[in-house]
DNA sequence: CCATGGGTATCAGTATCTCTGATGCTGGAT
DNA sequence: ATCCAGCATCAGAGATACTGATACCCATGG
């Protein structure tokens, strides 16, 4: 079970087939065949079936951990090159949409000013890929956002432990179109809305997984799927009665056509915190300490 | 980096020593050297100093992850092995000491009951080895306690996730000697007792790391370790004034010498809880189905 | 029913890698 | 200064991991 048989595994699945797998990672299919060939083997198990190619009962054990497994194999070797100081003027910020608030915005407009000739710059992405790029060295410090009960920390992918402090929290809000009938509420209760139609925006709002988690409901069934990170055209899609989405309550103020009525039961807020590698470099490290909250202990 | 490379790195810095590595992993010396060369040429830093052998910077990186690394990728293999279903009869508990309640016993005993035939055992182990028994298949299922604020999961390895869920909760309570000053009070703040001597007993009681991480102090400084899952042993220490420690209030009630008092604040509990693997083969989930909590959904 | 074509499995051969065993080298102890 | 325990290096044998060619398999369409 090496690595390299693991890439070509989870490639293959990605690929749903041998021949693009191969050329995607520019081998022969001869080779692939032979990786998979090796896995099955090892691991006395068919992992995938042929013609269509997907993975078996055993295959989806397996991506479960070789993805993860990769992953933290990137992040060791990051953890590594990270020693060495390999970009002294870089300070690469990954963020989910929800996360950016004006006050870390401020933070990194200031570390910017202080160091002269440092490149700065900021990635808007998906939960996954903001924590995959700390992890793997593609940005120094990630700001996620997320909806969880007060004092729980912000739920994170598997693949490897990650420090992280909250760097803000507001109260979370429904998104509603401004003509549906409870737009004039003040306050509404999540669990009123459990049945409604909801839009599952994991990269550009709250991930419906993170609310029924939170609330500890089967609810929040969803029949739209919105991929991408624009908060723009989701809010479009609310206004015109496609479902519902939860975001911040200040973020989601001021969304043309949209009522955002602020959650008041369960207890769940809207927090972001910053995750920072193990060991942060000179000029990460200084906003780092600038946006860490200061604890009297 | 593949995987032999870095179990050769792992078992070079437990032994301090490559030749004793070598021993132990059935290769010659010069394998080991050759291997440890090739990390070092691959992530381009030395990861050992030599004479006496110790990790470097980069080496301490690098064993957080090859460690759980390690293990993760036992546990793929077992998940997989799991599915041939190779022990049928078989019943393997993993326990940490203060998890084992009457009425899990109980239950575990009427399967046993229930299933002519079945080979059922207990190992009382460690916090760690329990998980890692589960991850890699040596055991069926893991009882595993600490303690934690109510609403919160207990905190796991990261190795690989394992689902869990809670079969009992109890008072966390203050072991101290029967003579102790304190020992008359019906109740106890945990605040008031941050600056005492405590023992770190992390596979007998509840680990320091645990309280601290709670009660959100820093304080719990310890000057004993006790290594042991020996509950016995732990109190006999305590009784003479060692230190202090702390376990579910029902299992330190009994202990000679000690009073076990309730802790008020803040609010902590001791809770155990279940862990399984994804997909228990039978006699396994049937067990698990007795012990989980019936929910109305 | 056969022919075709996209796609996986197998095979042989070569280049590479990974061990072992022998030997060189180095730092600390006497 | 000498010794020696222990890591590094080297050459060579055996195992491995690729490629390219080809066999095979199944779905499709005539």
């Amino acid at each position: 079970m090496d690595p390299q048989q693991l890439r070509t595994f989870v490639t293959v699945v990605d690929h749903r087939s041998f021949s693009a797998a191969a050329q995607a990672l520019g081998y022969t299919q001869s080779a692939i065949s032979q990786h998979i060939a090796a896995l099955e083997a090892d691991l006395a198990a068919p992992l995938l079936f042929r013609r269509p190619v997907a993975p078996t009962e055993a295959g989806e054990r397996l991506l479960e951990h070789a993805r993860p497994l990769l992953l933290r194999l990137d992040a060791a070797r990051a953890d590594i090159a990270r020693l060495r100081q390999e970009r002294p003027g870089r300070l690469a910020l990954a963020c989910t949409p929800g996360a950016l608030t004006p006050a870390t915005a401020l933070a990194l407009v200031r570390a910017r000013t202080a160091t002269p000739r440092l490149v700065a710059s900021v990635r808007m992405c998906g939960r996954a890929e903001a924590v995959q790029a700390v992890l793997t060295g593609t940005a120094d410090l990630a700001l996620v956002d997320g909806a969880v009960a007060p004092s729980d920390p912000l739920p994170l992918p598997d693949a490897a432990p990650l420090p992280a402090f909250p760097v803000s929290e507001e109260p979370l809000a429904v998104l509603l179109p401004a003509t549906h009938p409870l737009a004039g509420r003040p306050a509404l209760r999540l669990a009123d809305l459990a049945a409604a139609r909801w839009i599952d925006a994991p990269d550009a709002a709250v991930p419906l997984a993170q609310l029924r988690a939170a609330a500890q409901s089967d609810g929040f069934g969803h029949q739209l799927t919105y991929t991408g990170t624009d908060i723009r055209g989701l809010s479009v899609l609310v206004a015109a009665g496609a479902g519902l989405t939860t975001a911040a309550l200040p973020a989601a103020k001021d969304l043309p056509g949209i009522a955002a009525i602020p959650i008041t039961e369960p207890r769940i807020v809207h927090r972001t915190e910053l995750l920072h590698p193990r060991t942060p470099t000179s000029p990460t490290a200084e906003l780092l300490d600038a946006l860490r909250p200061k604890q009297s202990h």
